[in-house]
RNA sequence: GGGUCAGUAGCUCAGUUGGAUAGAGCACAGGCCUUCUAAGCCUGGGGUCCGGGGUUCGAAUCCCUGCUGGCUCACCA
C-alpha cells in the first residue's frame, strides 16, 4: 500500500533542508479528523528560519507539488500544515489490499528469530489467575511477531526445580499417605507445599533437610528424582486443561530441570572470567560496579544451583540454539531485579554480543485479590481453570436469555466466555497491577471481547443476508466517502503500522485498543447506513467494507488468541 | 533506608519522538427495535492530569523536588 506518511515527508523534504527520515518522525495525526489525516508542525522551525510558524507553513504549501491523486489537499491551520489524503486513493488501497489472501501478513521480520519465553508456572502449584497474563500476553506477542514475518519459538518454561521440590519431597515422605494425589494433584500437593512451608516455619532443620533434598534432585538421586517425575506428569496433565481452554501453545517445554546438565560449563566459564567470587560460603558475582547493589548467586553455599544460573545456562542454550535476535521474557514485575542481574552476568558468558542486547524482559503488573495479593501459601488463590469456566458459564447464561434459538450453545459460551476473559487481560497496559473482581473481568458490556465478536458477528450475520461478495476492483469508491466509511478505510488502513507498534513497546493492548476502535466505527456506520438497499453500488460498496470489517477483526482477534463466533 | 514502577472523571483506564478544545468504557439521566442481531447506537452532566518548581513558542507527557502506593534489596522462583 502507499505510504502516505512517507510521500508527504519526502515532497516537504524537496522544499526545505530537512532529512525524509526526520521530517517523517515530525509529522503526527491530528486528534480532530477535520484537522486532515497527517499534520506537520512548524513551530520547531520558527527559530531557526526565523519566520513564524504560520509563514513557514505558507511557504511550504505553495512550494510544495503534491499529486492530488494522493493528497486531497493541503492547508494551513496556525502553525500547522495539514495534508488530506485523496479519499478514493485510500480507499481503493485498503479495498484491494484486503481482498488479498494474505492480507495483513508482513517481510518485517524475516529472517529473525525471536524467543519468547511465557507462562511458566510452577508445577504441583495450582495454575492461578497470575498466571493469566504472562500466558495471554506471550501468547499474544508470539502470534503477532509470527505475524509479522518472524521466526518465532514460544518457549514454556516451566517452574520444574528448585528448593520448592526438596520441599515437596519432604512433604511427601513424611505425609504423603494421607493425601491421595492420583485424585486432585494438584490440590493435595498444595496442601501438602502449604503444610511442609508451616514446619520449615517452625524448625530450620525441616528447611535444610528440604534444600538437601532439592540437591540430591540434581544429583540424581533415584527416590528423590521418581516422586519429582510423578508431581510433574501429574501437573502438566492439569496445565493441558487450562492450555487447552486458552488455546495456548508452545513449541518448547524446557522447563528448569531441563538445563540441569548445562550449568556446570556456565560456572565453568564464569570461574574462567575471574569474576566469581566466594562470599558466606556461596558462590557468587558481585555486580556492585554496574549499579546492582545485590549480588547474583551462581552456587549456594550447600553446591546446589540457583534460579539465576540455570537462567544463564538457558541463555547460552538458546543462543546456540536458536541463534535469537531477540529473547522476551514475560514475568510479573517482582523479578526485575532478578533479570537485571542475569543480563549482567551474561556478559560474562562469552557469547556474541548481539545474544547480550537481544535480551529483554517484559514485565507486567500483578493480579491482586480486592483483599490484597494471592499466595499459594496462604491458600488464597483463585484457579485459572475456576475463572474460565465461570466465565464459561455466564456466557451461557446469557445467550439463554438474548438467543435461546441458537444453535452449539456450548461451543459459543466457551468462544465468548474465554474471549471475554482474554480480552479483559489484553486490554490495559502490562505495567499496571490488576484488582480481580468477578463482575469486571465477566463484564460483557462496553470495551470489551464479547463486544468486538458482536460486532463481527453482525458483519457476517449481513453478509450472509447479501449472499454474495463484490470484487474490490468493481466497486464504486465514492460511495465510501462519508464520514463513517472513511473512519473505517483509514483504521484499516493503520492495521500494520499498529502491530508494528505492539512489538515495538511489547504492549499487546495497542492492538486489542485498535480492535475497539474498529468495532466502534462499524457499530456507527451500522446504525447510520442501511447496508442492503436498493442502490446497487452502494450496497456493493457497503458489503465490501463490511466483509473488510469482519475480516479486521477476525485476524486482530486471533492474533489476541480469540476466536470468533459466527453467531451469538 | 537504597533501587524501581506507578498516581488522569465517582470506578476501571486511553492519551503515539512534547503539539491544536485532555478522551473512552462502567455507573448515572434521557432518547432509539414493524428495518442488516439493542451484547448495539445517539445525547447529557461530570477534571487541581498527586502537590511544587524548572526547561520550551508549547508540558498530562521531559528535568528537579516533595507526597502517596506497589514491587524489590544473597542462598524462593
Amino acid at each position: 500500500m502507499i505510504n502516505f506518511k512517507q510521500e508527504i515527508a519526502n515532497k516537504i523534504a524537496e522544499v526545505i533542508q530537512l532529512e525524509k527520515e526526520e521530517l517523517e518522525n515530525y509529522l503526527e495525526a491530528p486528534k480532530d479528523a477535520k484537522n486532515g489525516d497527517y499534520a506537520f508542525p512548524c513551530f520547531r522551525l520558527a527559530k531557526e528560519l526565523r519566520k513564524s510558524p504560520q509563514q513557514i507553513a505558507q511557504e511550504i504549501k505553495e512550494n510544495i507539488k503534491i499529486d492530488t491523486n494522493v493528497l486531497e489537499k493541503v492547508e494551513v491551520i496556525g502553525g500547522y500544515l495539514n495534508f488530506y489524503v485523496n479519499k478514493e486513493c485510500i480507499t481503493k488501497e485498503v479495498l484491494e489490499e484486503i481482498e488479498k489472501e494474505e492480507y495483513g501478513k508482513s517481510e518485517i521480520g524475516k529472517g529473525k528469530n525471536i524467543v519468547i519465553d511465557y507462562s511458566s508456572p510452577n508445577i504441583a502449584k495450582p495454575f492461578h489467575i497470575g498466571h493469566l497474563r504472562s500466558t495471554v500476553i506471550g501468547g499474544s506477542l508470539y502470534n503477532i511477531y509470527k505475524q509479522l514475518g518472524y521466526n518465532t519459538i514460544g518457549i514454556n518454561h516451566l517452574g520444574d526445580y528448585g528448593t520448592q521440590f526438596g520441599k515437596l519431597i519432604e512433604g511427601y515422605k513424611l505425609w504423603g499417605k494421607e493425601y491421595d494425589i492420583e485424585k486432585e494433584p494438584i490440590n493435595e500437593l498444595t496442601k501438602i507445599y502449604i503444610r511442609i512451608n508451616q514446619a520449615c516455619k517452625e524448625d530450620e532443620t525441616i528447611l535444610n533437610q528440604c534444600r538437601d533434598n532439592f540437591k540430591k534432585l540434581e544429583e540424581g538421586d533415584s527416590y528423590c528424582v521418581e516422586i519429582w517425575e510423578k508431581f510433574k506428569t501429574l501437573s502438566l496433565k492439569e496445565f493441558q486443561k487450562v492450555y487447552d481452554l486458552l488455546g495456548t501453545k508452545f513449541d518448547s517445554w524446557n522447563g528448569e530441570a531441563f538445563y540441569s546438565d548445562k550449568m556446570p560449563e556456565v560456572i565453568e566459564i564464569l570461574e574462567k572470567t575471574g569474576k566469581l567470587i566466594e562470599s558466606q560460603g556461596a558462590k557468587i558475582i558481585d555486580l556492585e560496579e554496574q549499579g546492582i547493589n545485590t549480588p547474583c548467586i551462581i552456587e549456594k553455599s550447600n553446591g546446589s544451583s540457583t534460579y539465576a544460573t540455570r537462567d544463564l545456562a538457558a541463555i547460552l542454550y538458546r543462543a546456540r540454539t536458536y541463534n535469537y535476535d531477540k529473547a522476551l521474557y514475560l514475568t510479573s514485575y517482582e523479578q526485575v531485579l532478578h533479570f537485571k542481574q542475569v543480563f549482567e552476568v551474561a556478559k560474562l558468558l562469552g557469547i556474541d554480543d548481539k545474544y547480550i542486547k537481544g535480551l529483554q524482559h517484559i514485565p507486567f503488573g500483578m493480579v491482586l485479590l480486592p483483599t490484597g495479593k494471592m499466595s499459594t501459601r496462604e491458600g488464597n488463590v483463585v484457579k485459572l481453570e475456576e475463572l474460565l469456566t465461570e466465565a464459561i458459564e455466564r456466557a451461557e447464561k446469557i445467550i439463554e436469555e438474548k438467543n435461546p434459538n441458537l444453535e452449539d450453545k456450548k461451543e459459543i459460551a466457551k468462544k465468548v466466555g474465554i474471549g471475554a476473559v482474554i480480552f479483559n487481560d489484553l486490554s490495559n497496559s502490562r505495567v499496571k497491577d490488576e484488582i480481580f473482581e468477578w463482575d469486571q473481568i465477566l463484564n460483557f458490556q462496553g470495551e470489551t471481547g464479547p463486544y468486538i465478536q458482536y460486532t463481527y458477528v453482525r458483519t457476517k450475520s449481513v453478509l450472509e443476508k447479501v449472499g454474495y461478495l463484490p470484487k474490490a476492483k468493481e466497486i464504486k469508491k465514492e460511495k465510501l466517502f462519508d464520514e463513517y466509511s472513511q473512519n473505517i478505510i483509514k483504521l484499516i488502513y493503520s492495521f500494520e503500522d499498529i502491530l508494528i507498534q505492539v512489538t515495538q513497546k511489547e504492549e499487546p493492548s495497542i492492538l486489542s485498543r485498535y480492535l475497539i476502535d474498529v468495532a466502534k466505527a462499524f457499530s456507527s456506520f451500522y446504525n447510520e447506513n442501511k447496508i442492503i438497499t436498493e442502490d446497487i453500488d452502494i450496497q456493493n460498496a457497503r458489503v465490501f467494507l463490511t466483509y473488510s470489517v469482519g475480516k479486521i477483526l477476525k485476524l486482530g482477534a486471533s492474533l489476541l488468541g480469540i476466536e470468533m463466533p459466527n453467531k451469538m
